[in-house]
DNA sequence: CGGACAAGCTGA
DNA sequence: CAGCTTGTCCGG
């Protein structure tokens, strides 16, 4: 039987671990407490695990646990008379004058290579947050006390077919930084086992799902393939390639052969709690810190990944190969009154096939109006508009305020929708196709896709569950191309390519139907004509006129002690404060580099303040 | 974070 | 001035 790279298991490193804990009362005596001590003291670092301190501290190591200890050993501390976890960031060091040391209570287990504490350290300077919340997401699950040995044998290099992707993955694995633009129906697996042929390579991808489909057919082919997070102490021991999700991007591999980002313009890269890091620009700085390529894959590729490196494309042909059918419905004719529903749309609704339709509007109606006075629904407690829910209430979304479908002006309790919801939606389509119509939303519906009937409406969740359909229909794109939100273009295109991956590529008969009153916005046109780039060169030219990132960096200060924080702000040369709007400040500087330095200085006052570095929306 | 300790308030 | 609350500081 041959070794399988799989099952490493059954070799252990001597583990870490002495498990002595009998001891862990006594004091150690302090040589030093008595004068100088004949023997050189092993003395750590220690970072402890505790959100509120950010301060290391220094500790003795007993030695029957000496050789246990390293940079990256998680240990068991006293500190201010309790017990707390923590990361052994220095080795050998020596410790400030006057102070009695204690001694480390007990080995843990293995931590994060020692790599990581420096990047530890950057990201917490990056995005202004804590490095002990970093180095958590980089720690197991759960102690690990072996690492997996690395098989004898290893298996020699795959062969690889010689296809177009490969030879890009040839070309960018030459660069520092590499985004390869792959339409969405192209496979980036051939673009893994090329780089995975200079040694073990990490990869990120924004679900784990396609982290560990690819991951598996690496297995397939005969690599050792470790997916995080389950496979921690495999990644740690560093001969595998490493798969994962967002958190992969502090995945325990000291030195990965090289790096690649999938779908690097997913928003889900960036993590939604302070300290607000986004795995792409993690991964850029770990492959500059290695030293090796950092491959940014996607579709479309993010204003933030074409500054940086080399830009490779597929020939025309391939990549609009790789883009569906794109069926554009103007509008523009139509009375606004008109509904949803355009003569189009209700053809390829009565056609063949699996349709799933998108409309971004949960409940009811979003937006209604009273039958008797025409009033327009609004919240009593903040004047908001309200929406129509399921339960024929009506929802505030802003204060979540609910009260009985009644108007407040005249007590009318009749209500025109103005603008349909998902479930009303779902009601007027049965009628229209003249058979059942699923609902399918964050919080509504059944399983992914296994849903019997051939139609079905939903948000945008949808397109998360839904893995396969015939075509793809936006009732409103308008509403994605308008929101109000500085990134809206780059969501709308992404949300694009979601729906082309549903429906497959257009040799397939992949189809997705656009109902806009936008027909030539780039967004529109770069999905139609398979040229992502026209998106990215229209809002690289606003961002910059505008003073929005990428072409500068921002950070949005909010919370209860925002206005103090503020106050005792000096914003240095080039760095500005604007605001407050709805209780926040944003803070602007022509680079990461003058943002970041001027909010590590800026003093933090008691109380809660939240500093999100890089926001989605502001 | 959570304990220590110091400064501030209350009641007779 | 004891007895208690509230706030700030610091940890090896």
């Amino acid at each position: 039987m041959a070794a399988d790279p799989n099952q490493p298991s059954l070799s252990f490193d001597p583990p870490p671990v002495g498990g002595s804990d009998a001891s862990a009362q006594t004091p150690t005596p302090v040589a030093g407490a008595a004068g100088e001590s004949a023997v050189a003291q092993h003395v750590v670092r220690v970072r402890p695990d505790e959100p509120a301190i950010d301060k290391t501290f220094d500790y003795l190591v007993p030695p029957s646990m000496s050789d246990q200890i390293r940079v990256g050993t998680m240990v068991r501390i006293a500190l201010h008379g309790r017990r707390v976890g923590g990361w052994v960031v220095e080795d050998r060091v020596e410790p400030p004058p006057g102070v009695t040391l204690q001694s480390i209570a007990k080995v843990s287990g293995w931590g994060p290579p020692p790599e990581l504490f420096d990047l530890a350290d950057w990201a917490s300077w990056r995005w202004a947050g804590r490095p002990a919340a970093i180095l958590r997401t980089a720690s197991p699950p759960s102690i690990v006390r072996g690492l997996p040995r690395a098989p004898v044998r290893t298996l020699p290099p795959q062969p690889v077919a010689t296809d177009e992707v490969h030879e890009l993955a040839k070309e960018a694995l030459s660069c520092a930084v590499a985004t390869v633009r792959l339409a969405p129906a192209v496979d980036p697996y051939p673009l893994l086992l090329a780089a995975a042929a200079l040694g073990p390579i990490l990869v990120a991808a924004p679900v784990a799902s396609t982290a560990r489909h690819l991951g598996l057919r690496l297995r397939r082919a005969g690599l050792p393939v470790a997916l995080l997070p389950d496979d921690w102490s495999l990644a740690r021991a560093g001969w595998a390639n490493v798969l994962g999700s967002r958190s992969a991007a502090f995945a325990p591999i000291a030195s990965p052969a090289a790096i690649v980002v999938l779908d690097e313009h997913d928003e889900s890269f960036q993590q939604e709690q302070t300290p607000t890091w986004n795995a792409r620009d993690v991964l850029l700085e770990r492959a500059r810190r290695c030293g090796v390529p950092c491959l940014l894959v996607s579709p479309t590729p993010s204003l933030e990944a074409l500054n940086g490196g080399t830009l490779l494309t597929q020939s025309r042909t391939a990549e609009r190969a790789g883009w569906p059918m794109f069926d554009i419905v103007d509008r523009r004719d139509e009375p606004p009154g008109s509904g949803l529903f355009s003569e189009r749309f209700v053809q390829v609704l009565r056609g063949e096939g699996r349709v799933v339709c998108i409309l971004n509007r949960k409940g009811r109606s979003r937006l209604s109006s009273c039958v008797a006075c025409g009033e327009v629904a609004s919240c009593e407690n903040c004047s908001a508009a309200v929406i129509q829910g399921d339960d024929g209430t009506l929802v505030c979304l802003r204060c979540n305020t609910v009260r009985p479908l009644l108007c407040a002006k005249c007590g009318g309790t009749k209500m025109k929708n103005l603008r349909a919801g998902v479930n009303r939606v779902r009601e007027e389509l049965e009628a229209l196709a003249r058979e059942p119509v699923a609902e399918l939303t964050a919080e509504h519906g059944t399983d992914a896709g296994g849903t019997g009937t051939r139609i079905v409406v939903g948000t945008e969740a949808a397109l998360h569950r839904i893995h396969k359909a015939d075509v793809v229909a936006f009732l409103d794109f308008d509403q994605e191309l308008l929101a109000p939100r500085y990134r809206a273009a780059e969501e709308a295109l992404a949300l694009l390519v979601r729906a082309a991956r549903v429906v497959g590529p257009r040799a397939g008969g992949g189809r997705v139907l656009v109902q806009t009153r936008q027909p030539h916005h780039e967004v529109v046109q770069g999905a139609l004509l398979a040229e992502p780039s026209r998106v990215s060169d229209a809002e690289r030219e606003r961002r910059q006129l505008l003073g929005y990132p990428p072409a500068t960096a921002m950070a949005v200060v909010s919370g209860a002690s925002a206005p103090a924080w503020v106050e005792s702000f000096h914003a240095p040369m080039g760095v500005e404060v604007l605001g407050p709007s709805d209780g926040q400040w944003i803070v602007r500087a022509p680079t990461h580099e003058l943002l970041c330095d001027a909010l590590a200085e800026a003093p933090r006052p008691p109380g809660r303040l939240r500093i999100h570095v890089d926001p989605l929306r502001f």
